[in-house]
DNA sequence: TTGACATATCGGAATATACCGATATAATAG
DNA sequence: CTATTATATCGGTATATTCCGATATGTCAA
Protein backbone atom coordinates (compact mmCIF):
# COMPACT_ATOMS: atom_id res chain seq x y z
CA UNK A 1 0.00 0.00 0.00
CA UNK A 2 1.75 3.37 -0.72
CA UNK A 3 2.43 5.69 1.80
CA UNK A 4 0.05 8.87 1.67
CA UNK A 5 1.98 12.28 1.95
CA UNK A 6 0.94 14.20 4.89
CA UNK A 7 -2.41 15.83 4.59
CA UNK A 8 -3.03 18.73 6.85
CA UNK A 9 -5.69 18.09 10.23
CA UNK A 10 -8.87 20.03 10.32
CA UNK A 11 -9.01 22.51 13.20
CA UNK A 12 -11.46 19.89 15.49
CA UNK A 13 -8.25 16.97 14.78
CA UNK A 14 -5.57 19.89 15.70
CA UNK A 15 -7.84 20.87 18.91
CA UNK A 16 -7.87 17.19 19.50
CA UNK A 17 -4.21 16.33 19.27
CA UNK A 18 -3.02 19.15 21.13
CA UNK A 19 -5.60 18.08 24.13
CA UNK A 20 -4.03 14.96 24.34
CA UNK A 21 -0.22 16.38 23.39
CA UNK A 22 -0.82 18.85 26.79
CA UNK A 23 -2.06 15.61 28.89
CA UNK A 24 1.08 13.79 27.66
CA UNK A 25 3.61 16.38 28.28
CA UNK A 26 4.10 16.50 31.96
CA UNK A 27 7.12 14.57 33.67
CA UNK A 28 5.53 12.11 35.54
CA UNK A 29 2.75 11.09 33.06
CA UNK A 30 5.29 10.45 30.68
CA UNK A 31 7.25 8.19 33.33
CA UNK A 32 4.00 6.30 34.10
CA UNK A 33 2.89 6.40 30.68
CA UNK A 34 6.56 4.35 30.25
CA UNK A 35 6.25 2.21 32.97
CA UNK A 36 2.87 1.05 31.56
CA UNK A 37 4.31 0.13 28.22
CA UNK A 38 7.37 -1.64 29.67
CA UNK A 39 5.21 -3.16 32.84
CA UNK A 40 1.97 -3.88 30.92
CA UNK A 41 -0.30 -3.22 33.81
CA UNK A 42 0.24 -1.67 37.54
CA UNK A 43 -2.10 -0.63 40.35
CA UNK A 44 -1.98 3.05 41.47
CA UNK A 45 0.07 2.74 44.40
CA UNK A 46 2.97 1.07 42.69
CA UNK A 47 3.27 3.91 40.09
CA UNK A 48 2.67 6.45 42.82
CA UNK A 49 5.95 5.04 44.57
CA UNK A 50 7.74 4.92 41.62
CA UNK A 51 7.65 8.43 39.98
CA UNK A 52 7.87 9.45 43.79
CA UNK A 53 4.33 10.87 44.10
CA UNK A 54 1.44 11.75 46.69
CA UNK A 55 -0.97 9.11 46.27
CA UNK A 56 -3.55 11.59 44.92
CA UNK A 57 -1.53 13.08 42.53
CA UNK A 58 -0.75 9.66 40.78
CA UNK A 59 -4.76 9.18 40.92
CA UNK A 60 -5.49 12.71 39.55
CA UNK A 61 -2.65 11.91 36.68
CA UNK A 62 -3.79 8.54 35.72
CA UNK A 63 -7.45 10.21 35.78
CA UNK A 64 -6.22 12.50 33.31
CA UNK A 65 -4.89 10.30 31.06
CA UNK A 66 -8.11 8.08 30.76
CA UNK A 67 -9.99 10.74 29.90
CA UNK A 68 -8.45 11.61 26.74
CA UNK A 69 -7.83 7.70 26.18
CA UNK A 70 -4.61 6.88 26.78
CA UNK A 71 -5.20 4.39 29.90
CA UNK A 72 -7.89 2.22 31.01
CA UNK A 73 -8.59 1.20 34.68
CA UNK A 74 -9.82 -2.25 35.98
CA UNK A 75 -10.64 -2.52 39.49
CA UNK A 76 -9.48 -5.81 40.95
CA UNK A 77 -9.87 -5.94 44.60
CA UNK A 78 -8.68 -3.19 46.05
CA UNK A 79 -6.26 -2.14 44.12
CA UNK A 80 -7.31 -0.66 40.30
CA UNK A 81 -4.77 -1.61 37.82
CA UNK A 82 -4.05 1.20 35.30
CA UNK A 83 -3.01 0.30 31.56
CA UNK A 84 -2.10 1.37 27.74
CA UNK A 85 -5.81 1.72 25.94
CA UNK A 86 -4.35 3.48 23.04
CA UNK A 87 -2.05 1.72 20.39
CA UNK A 88 -0.30 4.57 18.83
CA UNK A 89 0.91 5.64 22.55
CA UNK A 90 3.80 3.28 21.84
CA UNK A 91 5.12 4.82 18.79
CA UNK A 92 4.60 8.47 20.13
CA UNK A 93 6.90 7.70 22.74
CA UNK A 94 9.25 5.56 20.59
CA UNK A 95 9.40 9.23 18.64
CA UNK A 96 10.05 10.74 22.18
CA UNK A 97 12.12 8.21 23.41
CA UNK A 98 14.76 8.49 19.90
CA UNK A 99 14.82 12.55 20.71
CA UNK A 100 15.26 12.80 24.24
CA UNK A 101 16.94 9.62 25.08
CA UNK A 102 20.83 9.81 24.76
CA UNK A 103 21.10 13.03 24.53
CA UNK A 104 23.55 15.81 26.43
CA UNK A 105 20.70 18.16 26.82
CA UNK B 1 8.26 -5.81 42.50
CA UNK B 2 10.69 -2.93 40.98
CA UNK B 3 9.92 -2.31 37.69
CA UNK B 4 12.73 -2.71 34.64
CA UNK B 5 14.16 1.17 34.26
CA UNK B 6 16.88 -0.14 31.35
CA UNK B 7 14.67 1.83 28.75
CA UNK B 8 13.26 4.74 30.93
CA UNK B 9 14.45 8.08 30.91
CA UNK B 10 15.72 10.07 33.10
CA UNK B 11 13.76 12.84 35.04
CA UNK B 12 15.86 15.49 33.28
CA UNK B 13 15.19 13.83 29.92
CA UNK B 14 11.29 13.60 31.26
CA UNK B 15 10.99 17.22 32.01
CA UNK B 16 12.94 18.25 28.78
CA UNK B 17 10.76 16.34 26.99
CA UNK B 18 7.42 17.29 28.50
CA UNK B 19 8.41 20.83 28.07
CA UNK B 20 8.87 20.39 24.27
CA UNK B 21 5.77 18.82 24.47
CA UNK B 22 3.94 21.44 25.87
CA UNK B 23 5.35 23.44 23.35
CA UNK B 24 3.76 21.27 20.73
CA UNK B 25 0.51 21.32 22.64
CA UNK B 26 -1.69 24.11 20.73
CA UNK B 27 -3.69 23.45 18.00
CA UNK B 28 -1.79 26.77 15.88
CA UNK B 29 1.71 25.68 16.50
CA UNK B 30 0.35 22.28 15.13
CA UNK B 31 -0.25 23.88 12.43
CA UNK B 32 2.25 25.41 11.67
CA UNK B 33 4.31 22.78 12.00
CA UNK B 34 2.65 21.05 9.62
CA UNK B 35 2.48 23.71 7.10
CA UNK B 36 6.56 23.93 7.75
CA UNK B 37 7.27 20.16 7.07
CA UNK B 38 5.28 20.30 4.19
CA UNK B 39 6.19 23.84 2.73
CA UNK B 40 9.64 23.91 3.64
CA UNK B 41 9.57 27.99 4.94
CA UNK B 42 7.70 30.62 5.34
CA UNK B 43 7.84 33.99 6.63
CA UNK B 44 5.58 35.09 9.66
CA UNK B 45 2.60 37.24 7.66
CA UNK B 46 2.38 34.13 5.40
CA UNK B 47 1.65 31.83 9.02
CA UNK B 48 -0.27 34.01 10.19
CA UNK B 49 -2.57 34.17 7.47
CA UNK B 50 -2.73 30.82 7.12
CA UNK B 51 -3.04 29.86 10.58
CA UNK B 52 -5.77 33.30 10.85
CA UNK B 53 -3.78 34.63 13.32
CA UNK B 54 -2.73 38.23 14.08
CA UNK B 55 0.37 38.92 13.65
CA UNK B 56 1.80 39.27 16.74
CA UNK B 57 0.15 35.59 18.28
CA UNK B 58 1.59 33.80 15.39
CA UNK B 59 5.21 35.72 16.14
CA UNK B 60 4.64 34.66 19.79
CA UNK B 61 3.98 31.00 18.98
CA UNK B 62 6.81 30.89 16.44
CA UNK B 63 8.98 32.02 19.49
CA UNK B 64 8.22 29.79 22.02
CA UNK B 65 8.97 26.81 18.66
CA UNK B 66 12.12 28.31 18.25
CA UNK B 67 13.21 28.50 21.81
CA UNK B 68 12.77 24.83 22.64
CA UNK B 69 14.43 23.94 19.07
CA UNK B 70 11.81 23.05 16.97
CA UNK B 71 12.34 25.83 14.21
CA UNK B 72 14.93 28.43 13.36
CA UNK B 73 14.79 31.77 11.92
CA UNK B 74 16.48 33.19 8.88
CA UNK B 75 15.88 37.04 8.57
CA UNK B 76 15.88 37.97 4.40
CA UNK B 77 15.01 41.69 4.13
CA UNK B 78 12.15 42.92 5.75
CA UNK B 79 10.34 39.18 5.86
CA UNK B 80 11.70 36.13 8.75
CA UNK B 81 11.65 32.82 7.55
CA UNK B 82 10.81 30.17 9.48
CA UNK B 83 11.62 26.00 8.98
CA UNK B 84 11.94 23.00 10.81
CA UNK B 85 15.12 22.76 12.74
CA UNK B 86 14.46 19.52 14.45
CA UNK B 87 14.32 16.67 12.31
CA UNK B 88 12.81 14.22 15.11
CA UNK B 89 9.85 16.51 14.49
CA UNK B 90 8.75 14.99 10.89
CA UNK B 91 8.20 11.45 12.56
CA UNK B 92 6.44 12.75 15.65
CA UNK B 93 4.06 14.85 13.14
CA UNK B 94 3.60 11.71 11.78
CA UNK B 95 2.99 9.58 14.18
CA UNK B 96 0.65 12.32 16.03
CA UNK B 97 -1.53 12.47 11.88
CA UNK B 98 -1.74 8.71 11.89
CA UNK B 99 -3.57 8.87 14.82
CA UNK B 100 -5.77 11.88 14.56
CA UNK B 101 -6.15 11.96 10.68
CA UNK B 102 -8.98 10.37 8.70
CA UNK B 103 -11.46 9.90 12.01
CA UNK B 104 -15.23 10.93 12.24
CA UNK B 105 -15.19 14.22 13.32
C1' DT C 1 15.57 61.97 6.48
C1' DT C 2 10.26 60.18 6.02
C1' DG C 3 6.99 56.63 5.13
C1' DA C 4 5.71 51.83 4.40
C1' DC C 5 5.87 47.37 5.63
C1' DA C 6 7.20 43.12 8.39
C1' DT C 7 8.09 41.42 12.66
C1' DA C 8 8.77 41.53 17.70
C1' DT C 9 7.70 42.84 22.34
C1' DC C 10 5.01 44.64 26.20
C1' DG C 11 1.05 44.95 29.86
C1' DG C 12 -2.83 43.04 31.49
C1' DA C 13 -7.08 40.06 31.92
C1' DA C 14 -9.08 35.59 31.62
C1' DT C 15 -8.41 30.93 31.95
C1' DA C 16 -6.01 26.65 32.85
C1' DT C 17 -2.84 23.76 35.33
C1' DA C 18 -0.14 21.88 39.23
C1' DC C 19 0.39 21.02 43.79
C1' DC C 20 -0.91 20.22 48.54
C1' DG C 21 -3.61 18.74 52.61
C1' DA C 22 -7.78 16.90 54.16
C1' DT C 23 -11.38 13.93 53.40
C1' DA C 24 -14.53 10.73 50.92
C1' DT C 25 -15.45 6.26 48.72
C1' DA C 26 -14.60 1.32 47.93
C1' DA C 27 -13.25 -3.37 49.11
C1' DT C 28 -11.71 -6.67 52.35
C1' DA C 29 -10.66 -8.94 56.83
C1' DG C 30 -11.94 -10.02 61.38
C1' DC D 1 -20.36 -3.83 62.94
C1' DT D 2 -15.03 -1.74 63.07
C1' DA D 3 -10.45 -1.43 61.29
C1' DT D 4 -7.36 -1.51 57.50
C1' DT D 5 -5.92 -0.82 52.92
C1' DA D 6 -6.32 1.28 48.28
C1' DT D 7 -8.01 4.72 45.55
C1' DA D 8 -10.62 8.96 44.42
C1' DT D 9 -12.25 13.57 45.16
C1' DC D 10 -12.47 18.21 47.11
C1' DG D 11 -10.91 23.19 48.43
C1' DG D 12 -7.59 26.47 47.99
C1' DT D 13 -3.47 28.64 46.31
C1' DA D 14 0.40 29.43 43.38
C1' DT D 15 1.88 29.45 38.87
C1' DA D 16 1.50 29.13 33.83
C1' DT D 17 -0.73 29.89 29.51
C1' DT D 18 -3.50 32.18 26.20
C1' DC D 19 -5.27 35.96 24.07
C1' DC D 20 -5.69 40.83 23.06
C1' DG D 21 -4.50 45.70 22.01
C1' DA D 22 -0.94 48.89 21.80
C1' DT D 23 3.58 49.87 20.74
C1' DA D 24 8.49 49.11 19.66
C1' DT D 25 12.09 47.44 16.47
C1' DG D 26 14.00 46.48 12.01
C1' DT D 27 14.32 46.89 6.90
C1' DC D 28 13.90 49.10 2.70
C1' DA D 29 12.38 52.64 -0.82
C1' DA D 30 12.36 57.23 -2.18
Amino acid sequence: MAVKTSSLLNVAALTAAAECLRTLAHPQRLRMVQLLLSGRRLPVGELAVECDLPQPQASEHLRLMQRCGFLRSVREGRAVYYEIAEPHLASLMACIEKRFGKRKG
